[in-house]
DNA sequence: GTGTTTATCC
């Protein structure tokens, strides 16, 4: 880096187009700048055209052979031809045929090289080795790969060159398979190969994934002496970098005494493709230092470096570098640093870059969406996307994963979808990364079944494609099918660091605690909990699983913790009731010097809520604009609304309402409901309803929360009418529900059914507790009358217990000192959280019980959650009232996943 | 020799 900026003057790549001529040939003297040279013409030097006269009349023939030859030297295709074809077959040589064909293949005038090739039929020619190898050598150059085979295969030439030439052509067209045949059937007869011939056959094999044959072709070289040859060294160190062979290319390349340009700049490639990025540039500098030959190749591979490892300030100096050696107008260079500059995060560069490009292609369009992608500019990425399309330049595979990625980030299902017939149209539909970015573009937008339908048609899927799909599944909350699938997956892959980031969301939405302790020791035996993504992943676990000090104790274990570990465990403090722990762990992530998004206020906010921490939640809201420049959404308002309304700040929380800048929903609008319930506001109540039913006149959840305000308030006429205003609407809910794992069995119990082996010996426990509890005066906690059963629906009214169940069942069948997990798909019932209590103070066992909202820790006869909200809420159970009061009202994302164990048997 | 796909939190 300091070599470069010491001996080249850097000033900004922008504004050194005028003086690039005079700099260039300053700097020749140090630096060498050349482009490729053209590929020459191996056959011009290496073949032989015998001189054979065999005709007669002897000063005609040399006449017409001597015009045509000279026209030949001088490239006049049209009068040799013409020449040629006006003469008698006994004037013409076989030179002559020889030389015009030479000509046709050089200009590549596949037409031209058919008429001689008719005039050598037509003339009655044999053709001898010398006159074939010349029509291959024309078939081939033309690009009629197939008649020159033919022809090849006729006079079966022991010349090496024109095996090399077709080995390299079909090498050329990605026929690895063909050239290596033919490679072979060489050996077979005995002709021995040269350096072109290694360098091909290296080539090939890499390109197939043969790493033994390219070993024995290691072997072979060296046998025959070419192990000095720097064109075969060079091959062989390129595929010793395509298996991963790091060191043994290193080796390779210590042991060239004449390394050349092509050595370095295969180092360079070998390592940047390997990962290895930072001794790319090492060996890059090392160029510079010994003085050799930097070209264009040299400079992509370096700028991919500096892409790799966000190196901008290398890249800028590589840009000028590259400007001064007149690589400007090359649209591989220019296309390499527009992608440089957007993955060092510059767009800006990027912007320039492509601006400034005379010709573009297909690779610049794609790199400069993928720049827009990269910033989170997704409409401009599609628009580029539309303009690249109206250009006429048509996007190929690499395009459309870029767009198709777009349209997943920006939830643009339609535009999506228009991509994916784009895709089948013109036969896509088998490349994986687009397939992939489809799945995935589907379950971002929420269209799970589009994503299994392209999932399922994928007949060799890669990691990629299962990692996808079941991260696709755990994003749409349906973990039964994201951990269906991974059992499926593991049959056909081991699974990856990604993986298990995808999956483990899975085990926390549906608390499956002894499945994620499994992928938790998977994770421990391949050391992935390095990895940010599943060690965040598992703190979540653990908390989502009612394991807050394992949490807590992983999370201390992450070394450099970003915005997103901070934010899980102020979550998991929340969701626990920990909204102290919530705060200081705020605290210090701002201290570490990280700065909050929306989504870590959310959490400390919910944590407020949770623990109904009001002041400091007020003050948490003021300073995410003022302090933080972050613009609060609905779940923000939200919190703040839950905390007055709980408060018993109605008309506050009314107010607050009022003022707000964005629209409020009926989530909103349902928490202040709440609240009016709690605090018996009805008036108001009937106020808030109003509001919910205009928007959502479909959402009977909030009919019963006015319902259950009426009740309370002995409004039984106005309970009737509103009755009959729900009825009209239809009333449907899930079944509640709860389930217990043990021994890796989730047991599930389901309100009101009770065919669960164990039913019997569950009820007399929890008959007995009962009356105990009744004994005790436990029952005096319930202050309220529930609504007359008869008046309302039976099944709105059943609790049915399920959790009460779950809980006795755990206490059957857990050793004394385990810690009962139960989990329920809605709030707990106060009830069952009385019982809860009850439970932990005779059996001394601890119990933990997280329902849809959050956590509640039972022990010695108190709960996590603080009674202080009991009070207001107790004998009011679920069923009646989804947004209920323990905790707070909010049904925002924080929630768990509603979903229900389908599986019963979690042991693969 | 350049460009593309999968993950964690609220």
């Amino acid at each position: 880096m300091s070599s470069v900026s010491k001996t080249i003057p850097i000033s900004s790549p922008y504004h050194t187009h005028k003086t690039t001529s005079n700099y260039a040939k300053k700097s020749h003297n140090r630096f060498i700048f050349f482009k490729q040279p053209r590929r020459t013409c191996l056959l011009h030097s290496t073949v032989c055209v015998s001189p054979s006269f065999t005709n007669t009349t002897h000063s005609v023939t040399q006449n017409q052979n001597a015009k045509i030859n000279k026209f030949c030297e001088m490239g006049d295709l049209r009068n040799a031809i013409e020449l040629l074809t006006k003469s008698k077959s006994y004037e013409l040589g076989l030179n002559s045929y020889c030389s015009v064909l030479q000509l046709c293949a050089e200009k590549k005038s596949l037409e031209d090289g058919k008429r001689v090739h008719s005039v050598i039929i037509s003339n009655g020619i044999s053709v001898d080795e010398a006159l074939g190898a010349k029509l291959v050598f024309m078939y081939v150059n033309c690009g009629d790969l197939v008649q020159g085979r033919k022809i090849f295969d006729k006079i079966m030439n022991d010349k090496v060159f024109l095996w090399n030439l077709l080995m390299s052509e079909y090498a050329k067209i990605g026929n690895f398979r063909e050239s290596v045949s033919l490679f072979k059937k060489m050996q077979k007869l005995g002709v021995v190969g040269n350096c072109y011939t290694f360098t091909c056959v290296l080539k090939c094999f890499a390109a197939l994934g043969k790493v033994k044959e390219c070993k024995r072709v290691h072997g072979y070289v060296l046998k025959l002496g070419f192990g000095s040859n720097t064109a075969v060294v060079n091959s062989l160190i390129a595929a010793y970098f395509k298996f991963g062979g790091v060191e043994s290319a290193h080796n390779l390349f210590d042991e060239l005494s004449e390394p050349d340009v092509v050595s370095w700049n295969s180092m360079i490639n070998g390592c940047v493709v390997n990962g290895f990025s930072g001794n790319g540039l090492e060996i890059f500098i090392q160029m510079l230092i010994l003085g050799v030959e930097v070209d264009l190749t040299t400079l992509v591979s370096v700028l991919v470096a500096c892409a790799n490892i966000g190196n901008l300030s290398l890249g800028r100096a590589l840009h000028g570098f590259g400007v001064k050696a007149c690589f400007s107008e090359e649209v591989v260079f220019s296309n390499t640093l527009l992608d440089m500059y957007s993955k060092c995060g510059n767009l800006n560069g990027a912007t320039e870059v492509f601006v400034k490009m005379g010709d573009t292609t297909i690779v610049s369009w794609t790199s400069i969406i993928a720049a827009y992608v990269r910033e989170g500019l997704y409409s401009d990425a599609i628009g580029l996307f539309d303009e690249m399309q109206s250009k006429g330049v048509r996007p190929d595979i690499y395009t459309v994963t870029s767009i198709v990625h777009a349209c997943a980030c920006s939830s643009s299902l339609d535009k999506g979808r228009d991509v994916h017939s784009y895709v089948i149209k013109n036969g896509m539909g088998s490349n994986l990364p687009v397939t992939n970015a489809l799945i995935n573009m589907y379950a971002k937008c929420g269209s799970v079944e589009e994503a299994r339908l392209v999932f399922s048609k994928i007949p060799v899927k890669d990691i990629v494609s299962w990692n996808t799909m079941i991260g696709g599944y755990s994003q749409n909350l349906l973990p039964n099918e994201a951990l269906e699938l991974f059992l499926d997956m593991q049959k056909q892959f081991k699974p990856d660091d990604i993986t298990m980031a995808c999956v483990l969301p899975a085990c926390a939405g549906l608390a499956a605690l002894d499945k994620g302790r499994e992928i938790h020791g998977h994770i421990l035996r391949r050391g992935y909990f390095s990895d940010l993504h599943v060690a965040c992943a598992l703190v979540d676990m653990y908390a989502k699983c009612g394991l807050l000090v394992l949490a807590q104790l992983l999370f201390d274990m992450i070394p450099k913790k970003d915005l997103i570990s901070w934010t899980v465990m102020i979550a998991g403090y929340g969701m626990h009731g920990f909204g102290n722990e919530a705060i200081s762990t705020f605290n210090e992530m701002r201290i570490a010097g990280i700065e909050p998004d929306e989504s870590s206020f959310s959490a400390i906010l919910n944590a407020c809520s949770h623990s109904g921490l009001l002041n400091e939640g007020w003050k948490f809201f003021n300073s995410m604009r003022n302090e933080c420049g972050v613009e609060p959404k609905l779940e923000h308002y939200a919190c703040v609304v839950d905390l007055l309304a709980r408060m018993g700040n109605l008309s506050k929380a009314y107010k607050f309402i009022e003022s707000m800048p964005i629209k409020p929903d009926t989530t909103i609008w349902g928490v202040l409901l709440s609240g009016c319930r709690i605090h018996h506001d009805v008036k108001l109540a009937e106020k808030v309803a109003e509001h919910i039913f205009e928007l959502e006149p479909d959402n009977t959840r909030y009919y019963v929360v006015l319902a259950n305000v009426y009740a309370e308030a002995e409004k039984w006429e106005e309970v009737k009418k509103l009755r009959k205003r729900m009825q009209k609407r239809g009333f449907k809910q899930n079944p509640g529900c709860s389930w217990i794992e043990v021994g890796g069995k989730f047991n599930i119990f389901v309100a009101g059914n009770s065919k669960h082996p164990q039913a019997k010996k569950i009820d007399v426990l929890l008959s007995k507790l009962t009356m105990q509890m009744q004994n005790e005066d436990y029952s005096s906690m319930f202050r309220y009358v529930l609504i007359n059963e008869d008046d309302m629906e039976k099944e709105m009214i059943q609790c049915g217990h399920s959790e009460k169940s779950a809980m006795a069942f755990g206490i059957l069948n857990l050793p004394p000192g385990r810690t009962v997990r139960v989990s329920k798909n809605r709030r707990v019932c106060g009830d069952c959280h009385e019982m809860g209590k009850f439970m932990s103070k005779t059996t001394k066992m601890e119990i933990v019980l997280r329902d849809s909202n959050r956590f509640h820790h039972f022990k010695d006869g108190l709960c996590s959650c603080r009674d202080a909200f009991i009070a207001a809420m107790a004998g009011f159970d679920e069923s009646r009232e989804s947004a209920s009061s323990i905790g707070c009202f909010l049904d925002s994302k924080f929630h768990f996943c509603q979903c229900l164990p389908l599986i019963m048997r979690m042991d693969s």
